[in-house]
DNA sequence: CTGGGGAAGGGGCCC
DNA sequence: GGGGCCCCTTCCCCA
């Protein structure tokens, strides 16, 4: 005979007593700050925690202490937490810095949940960029709550994949339940995480993006660099289920490497443990790759995630970075080299003119202009600055397309004054814009 | 088939 | 933390 809620009580009463400081035989000194814990409850749900008490088993009569400076002590609140009450505490702030330190402690349930997480983050925020244009503005986050979600169950029997529906952008949610399984899941919604791109970008990128929609395969994990080539030419893997991705995923999670090369300023203090890097704080989980900065971290995880949240007006192609996105409008829509497409010499605006053809731009020198017999084309390249300003404000307003103007985000749009074509194209319209002739005047 | 050039994309790092 | 620049590698297209 089984009694469903012994373990749930078991938990609250370790829970009790690690706030109480009753038998607790570990302390974890984060960034100087101490938590009590038992090193049974530790030993149990952490592979980092495993690994050490094991080497310190012998030791059990004195206790232990460690201490770490990978990560916050708000940070460990939230993994000690979920330790001792199944209930995981992310919010869009927190959900790097937790997966870090769950990275870190080996604990896979916690990541998986984590990435999830930002799936669904990711997924939410795209659906938003997709309808930026039009759809007029809906506050999703009018009650002023802090954005947090509570993921449960993972201690909970019959514990299987994490999945949520909930996202740090759809405001608070508190997910609570017997185990994983029990929650919604919308496979139609992660698709859309997995190809955010498709609608925009021409049919000739899919497979490139397969090496971004897809997240990181076993051999990406630990060959990450090197695999590029095959990860770009395989395709299939975009046609991959939900499910199979989750496999995939999950795959990952059992593959991960045990030897974390990882967020230096651990150090335990009662006993030594392997940590020979150079002081990195952020290790990617889906790779080897560690960085020193959130930030870094952050921009490096759309490579993963294939999020690309910088659309170029004028093609429609999509950049993971407004860096990227600023170089290829510069080279591409606005012929900033003072080369000649022809013959390469150096041009200037008295030497030479842009020529458009299609959304494309270059410069032509007056020789190789009257060679091909090809009008120049009046471009006021000032006067189109404003289409693609780096000190504008969002990401997917600086290019001033006015909601007064109520024009689609997929339709063509027409600025007379710059005489430039901008067009949203997507695969429907892709071939057609291959044939699109010069722009001869 | 091959080499060169352009474009894309990723990392490091400064401001 | 975001923006931006620089450097490098990889991929693709074309002659």
């Amino acid at each position: 005979m089984e009694i469903s809620s012994h373990q749930s009580h078991l938990l609250q009463q370790l829970n009790e007593q690690r706030r109480q400081d009753v038998f607790c035989d570990c302390s974890i000194l984060v960034e100087g700050k101490v938590f009590k814990a038992h090193r049974n409850v530790l030993f149990a749900s952490s592979g980092y925690f495993k690994m050490l008490l094991s080497q310190n088993s012998k030791e059990t009569s004195q206790p232990t202490t460690a201490t770490f400076q990978a990560f916050s002590p708000d940070t460990f609140t939230v993994i000690l937490d979920f330790v001792y009450s199944g209930k995981l505490s992310l919010t869009g702030q927190n959900v790097i810095e937790v997966m870090s330190a769950a990275s870190f402690l080996q604990m896979t349930d916690v990541i998986s949940v984590c990435k999830t997480f930002i799936k669904s983050s990711l997924d939410i925020s795209e659906k938003e960029k997709d309808r930026y244009f039009s759809l007029s503005d809906k506050d999703a986050n009018s009650n002023g709550v802090e954005r947090s979600s509570f993921y449960s169950g993972g201690w909970q029997e019959g514990s299987s994949s994490p999945r949520s529906h909930l996202s740090p952008e759809q405001g608070t949610g508190i997910i609570s339940g017997k185990s994983w399984n029990k929650y919604n899941y919308h496979p139609a919604s992660q698709k859309n995480t997995q190809q955010p791109l498709a609608k925009h970008e021409p049919r000739k990128e899919s497979i490139k993006k397969t090496k971004h929609l897809r997240l990181s395969q076993p051999s990406e994990v630990t060959h990450y660099k090197s695999s590029k080539r095959e990860v770009r030419t395989s395709d299939s893997s975009s046609h991959a289920s939900q499910s199979e991705e989750q496999a995939q995923i999950d795959a990952e999670m059992d593959s991960t490497p045990v030897g974390y090369q990882y967020g230096q300023g651990s150090d335990v203090t009662s006993k030594s443990f392997p940590d020979d890097l150079p002081r990195m704080r952020f290790k990617c989980p889906y790779c080897t790759h560690v960085v020193k900065r959130k930030a870094d971290l952050k921009r490096h995880l759309r490579c993963h995630t294939g999020e690309r949240p910088y659309p170029c007006q004028a093609c429609g192609k999509r950049f993971s970075r407004l860096d990227h996105l600023s170089s290829h409008f510069r080279t591409i829509h606005q012929a900033c080299k003072l080369i000649c497409r022809k013959c390469k010499r150096h041009v200037t605006d008295l030497t030479g003119q842009v020529v458009q053809e299609g959304t494309r731009r270059y410069r032509l020198c007056n020789e190789c202009l009257a060679e091909f017999g090809i009008d120049s084309l009046p471009i006021d390249l000032e006067a189109e600055q404003h289409l693609m300003s780096p000190s504008d404000g969002d990401k997917d307003s600086r290019w001033h397309l006015s909601e007064d103007e109520n024009r689609s985000y997929v339709e063509i749009v027409e600025d007379g004054s710059a005489d430039l074509v901008i067009q949203q194209v997507d695969d429907s319209e892709e071939e057609e814009e291959k044939e699109i002739k010069p722009n001869i005047r």
